[in-house]
RNA sequence: GGGCGAUUAGCUCAAUUGGCUAGAGCACUUGCCUUACAAGCAAGGGGUCAUAGGUUCGAGUCCUAUAUCGCCCA
């Protein structure tokens, strides 16, 4: 850094070119070393089709600061990046490029599709990864997977034959949820319910053998009725009890049906008279298995109604719902339709309504996968942050249903199944079979479909690793330490993996599971591309810069509560980037043209403002490694914050300028530099993680006039690079809390001086007289630090004494040192004692407004004694309450008492 | 319908096991271009902690109800 440069802090100048530094000189490699401990995180992979948006930014930054801070702390830490191939979402967008062309994927044929696919894949595939690095992720990239490459697609494969042989996976028939638009099967959890505003259609179904009598069905989808095969009603309704049995005429079709009797009929929805539908509905489907029915499937994969629909072949499903309603009315066969609010199912990556639809579809057995994560979530093998997400993860697993894992897509993992044409057999298989494994015939095809996405994603954590070959890697770093993800995936990825984890490496993948918060906008809605509502987190990058999108974010990160967020709300973390940026500037500026003998420092050399910011320097390493500890990021990081700007800005930089500017002896100027560069440095070292670029740079800059200097900053803080460099230590030879005191009450002696300075509308620049009484031993302490007084309070004469008159004409300010927040009462050292500063003011003070100011003062110190005294006056608080807490309020009550002695002193003095 | 979360300053959020006069950032008021920083400095103003009960010497914090908003599941 030039200090001729600018004084405005440009990210754009640094930002790139560390990135640089540290990707080329390999300071994200992480490789597996005996010695030392790995602290492992595995990256939620992006989408490939994925752009970054603040969600992601929040994802990486979380994971960015854990990985950068455990790494500073010695760990060997690993941060495992990738994408996954997002079947369902790659095929739509790669289908919408060729449909510009006018090319449908059918007429490529598979092969030439998935080429397609690849090379899609090959040129766009990695711009959320370079977005990421604008971030400032230290991900290992020499790792990076995703979840296509031959090594994830082997464990993929390795994990089906597995589960198969086991007798966790199997084929069959039963309802599925069905996306009309991606023309594939879908698991539960991918499907999103809204409530919808429809109708229940009261219809009537005419008796067979009494046309002119009807059983009125009550219904919302009336476009299933082709597949209507039953009307049930409760066994315990009175009202139907006697139709068991009989049959009814579908409506329109022609059809019989029987009337059965079912429990799972709810006599109050409706009219108690359901029609069943075991095609097209999951609970009709259990009920025809019930009742032996065979289902009748209405609709085509593509939502349009088949033959079974007669007239309405052809036509869209919800067209046919119209329709069909028409042609009943005019039969005169709808008794009525009342509004009915129900819960209709989207896909959750095209939003078309599901439909449920009887399928030969491949599942997962979860009961026993599931109760093994139960078990080990039991014995905190895996525990969340916040830790009420545990309960919803465990109830989730506790209900959780069979898994359909096969998608009728092309782009993906090809199920590793050959159908033998001639007995009908399956044959799962690692390599491609030459054969069936029953019959022995050749007339074998595979299987059509790929898997699931997420049958991938929830073998991350080992697969990344190497898995099925027992690599180093695969030994050295699973289990992995923290997994870091929005609530929204908890099902679809954060259970599968534990479950997977336990299933084939007999371990859970980590131990911990920290849920941040969800990115919203400022009305509180999600954002989304459909709203139009979204952040652009490059776009603020490119604003703001890395590090204050960085800061900005994580200071709003509470608990994993959610963040509202808008453009604005970076400008904070921008003000504090600049703000170091001048600290950095104004250190380095007086640390560039040094002596370069080194001085041997004595505790006993330190002045007492060093003394005090070592030790709040000390309090705030102790407080941010403990926030970490605990994933309080916003703690940690306004906690540093706070430090640096108003500790070691707002006071020790405005202190030390004289002996900078000024110096009583070179030792003492050399001090004031050591002291400076030893805080500040340490101060990088912690917002570091937080705020990776700048504090590289600065502290680049600092390292080079501080070794010019001689300067250590902490012993073994030796590393070239600052994100290798070691975190910070607690020194307890820092502890200080005797200064740390001292300090509390200058600074409410000087905030007093400026007080009156301002309310009397005097300059800063004047320099004042005062007369400072302090009414006990405390007077020694303030008469030490003299000189600090004056000069930052701009005072010509200072006098201090004991019990002192109040000068004529003074304006005055009644300080009580223990009744300030930053006083720690156990110390006791000016405890009961009260200190006036007299500012003598002839000619300027007008003693009407002081009396006024004074009167206002006296009114709220009385307010406040009549709260102690209500509570000292209650016999059961000095009885119940603990000791420490009666004698703070007797210690208060006693200053209230004199401090409002004194100021009816004053009062009386004016008049 | 079931579960979870939220409700504190104009806005966005904090507040350790219940214990000091409830804190910060932004915004606001006043005065400052003071050679690190006007993206700044100094000094201020601003809160019946959603409502109603209860427990307690003491409640923003614990309990019970209610209201409003949000999320998840069925």
């Amino acid at each position: 850094m030039q200090t001729k440069l600018s004084t405005q802090y440009n990210p754009k100048e640094i930002e790139e070119r560390w990135y640089q530094v540290w990707e080329e000189n390999g300071l994200f490699h992480s490789a597996p070393d005996l010695s030392k401990e790995p602290y492992t995180i595995v990256i939620p992979p992006p989408n490939v089709t994925g752009v970054l948006h603040m969600g992601h930014a929040l994802n990486n930054i979380i994971q960015d600061i854990l990985i950068r801070w455990r790494r500073m702390q010695g760990y060997n830490a690993l941060w495992m990046p990738g994408t996954d191939h997002a079947g369902i979402a790659t095929q739509n967008v790669v289908e919408r490029e060729l449909a510009t062309k006018r090319i449908k994927r059918e007429q490529l044929g598979r092969e030439r599709f998935l080429e397609e696919v690849w090379k899609w894949k090959n040129q766009y595939g990695s711009t959320i990864i370079s977005q990421l690095k604008k971030l400032g992720s230290s991900c290992d990239w020499a790792r990076e997977r995703f979840t296509m490459d031959e090594g994830l697609s082997a464990a993929v494969k390795e994990t089906f034959v597995r589960l198969y042989e086991r007798g966790l996976i199997y084929k069959g028939k039963y309802i599925i949820n069905w996306c009309p638009r991606c023309r594939t099967a879908l698991a539960d959890d991918e499907v999103e319910h809204e409530e919808h505003e429809g109708h229940l259609w009261h219809i009537k179904y005419p008796f067979r053998d009494a046309p002119h009598l009807f059983l009125i069905v009550a219904t919302t989808r009336p476009e299933t009725m082709p597949g209507d095969v039953a009307v049930a009603v409760n066994p315990k309704d009175e009202r139907y009890k006697d139709m068991v049995g009989e049959i009814l005429t579908l409506p329109v079709i022609g059809r019989e049906l029987p009337i059965i009797a079912d429990e799972f009929v709810d006599p109050s929805f409706g009219t108690g008279a359901v029609k069943v539908t075991p095609a097209h509905d999951p609970n009709d489907f259990e009920m025809g298995k019930r009742h032996n029915l065979a289902p009748v499937v209405v609709m085509q994969e593509n939502g349009t109604m088949n033959e079974f629909a007669g007239d309405y072949e052809g036509m869209d499903r919800f067209e046919c719902r119209d329709a069909l309603i028409e042609e009943l009315k005019l039969k005169k066969l709808i008794e009525m339709a009342t509004p009915h609010k129900h819960s209709v199912g989207h896909c959750y990556r095209c939003h078309t309504v599901i439909e449920p639809y009887i399928s030969d579809q491949w599942f997962v057995k979860m009961r026993p996968l599931a109760d093994a994560a139960i078990k080990a979530s039991r014995k905190k093998s895996v525990t969340f942050f916040p830790d009420r997400w545990e309960k919803i993860y465990l109830s989730w697993l506790e209900n959780v249903r069979d898994w359909c894992i096969s998608r009728q897509i092309w782009w993906g993992h090809r199920i590793p199944a050959w159908y033998c044409q001639d007995c009908g057999a399956i044959t799962v298989a690692l390599d491609v079979p030459t054969k069936c494994s029953k019959c022995n015939s050749v007339a074998i095809k595979q299987d059509e479909d790929v898997l699931d996405t997420w049958f991938s994603s929830a073998l991350w954590p080992f697969s990344t690793m190497g898995w099925p070959s027992e690599t180093p890697e695969l030994q050295y770093y699973y289990p992995t330490s923290t997994l870091v993800t929005d609530r929204g995936i908890i099902y679809f990825w954060v259970a599968r993996m534990v479950m997977m984890g336990l299933e084939i490496m007999r371990h859970v993948p980590f131990s911990t599971v920290y849920i941040h918060g969800t990115i919203l906008d400022e009305q509180s809605r999600k954002m989304s591309k459909s709203l139009g509502n979204g952040i652009d987190p490059l776009l603020m990058i490119n604003q703001y810069g890395a590090d204050a999108v960085r800061f900005s974010i994580i200071v709003l990160t509470t608990e994993g509560q959610d963040i509202k967020l808008s453009e604005s709300r970076f400008e904070m973390g921008r003000n504090f980037t600049n703000k170091l940026w001048n600290a950095a500037r104004f250190i380095v500026m007086n640390l560039e043209e040094e002596h370069p003998e080194e001085i041997q420092l004595e505790p006993a050399d330190y002045q007492f403002e060093d003394r005090w910011i070592l030790s709040r320097l000390n309090t705030t390493i102790k407080a941010c490694t403990l926030y970490l500890e605990q994933f309080k990021f916003n703690d940690a990081a306004m906690k540093v914050y706070d430090f640096t700007w108003h500790s070691f800005c707002d006071w020790y930089l405005e202190i030390v300028k004289t002996r900078l500017y000024e110096p009583v002896s070179s030792k003492d100027k050399k001090l004031a530099q050591t002291v400076l560069a030893k805080v500040f440095g340490q101060i990088l070292h912690l917002l570091h993680p937080f705020i990776p670029f700048i504090t590289e740079e600065l502290w680049q800059n600092l390292k080079g006039v501080v070794s010019k200097n001689k300067i250590t900053v902490q012993e073994d803080m030796g590393h070239e690079y600052l994100i290798r460099d070691v975190w910070p230590r607690q020194d307890k030879r820092f502890e200080d809390q005797v200064s740390e005191e001292n300090m509390a009450v200058l600074q409410g002696i000087i905030r007093a001086i400026r007080n009156i300075r301002s309310k009397m509308n005097i300059k800063e620049k004047q320099k004042l007289d005062a007369v400072i009484s302090v009414s006990g031993d405390g007077e020694y302490t303030v008469t030490e630090h003299s000189d600090l007084l004056k000069r930052m309070a701009n005072i010509e004469y200072l006098k201090i004494g004991k019990d002192l008159a109040k000068p004529a004409n003074s304006a005055c300010e009644v300080i009580a040192p223990t009744l300030s927040g930053e006083y720690d009462l156990s110390k006791g050292l000016f405890l009961g004692q009260q200190i006036q500063v007299f500012i003598p003011l002839a000619g300027i003070i007008d003693p009407i407004a002081e009396k006024e100011r004074q009167s206002q003062h006296l009114k709220q110190l009385e307010d406040y004694l009549r709260v102690v005294r209500r509570k000292l006056e209650n016999k059961n608080f000095a009885a119940r309450a603990p000791a420490h807490v009666v004698t703070m309020e007797q210690n208060r009550e006693k200053e209230l008492l004199e401090q409002i002695s004194k100021i009816k002193l004053i009062l009386n003095d004016l008049g």
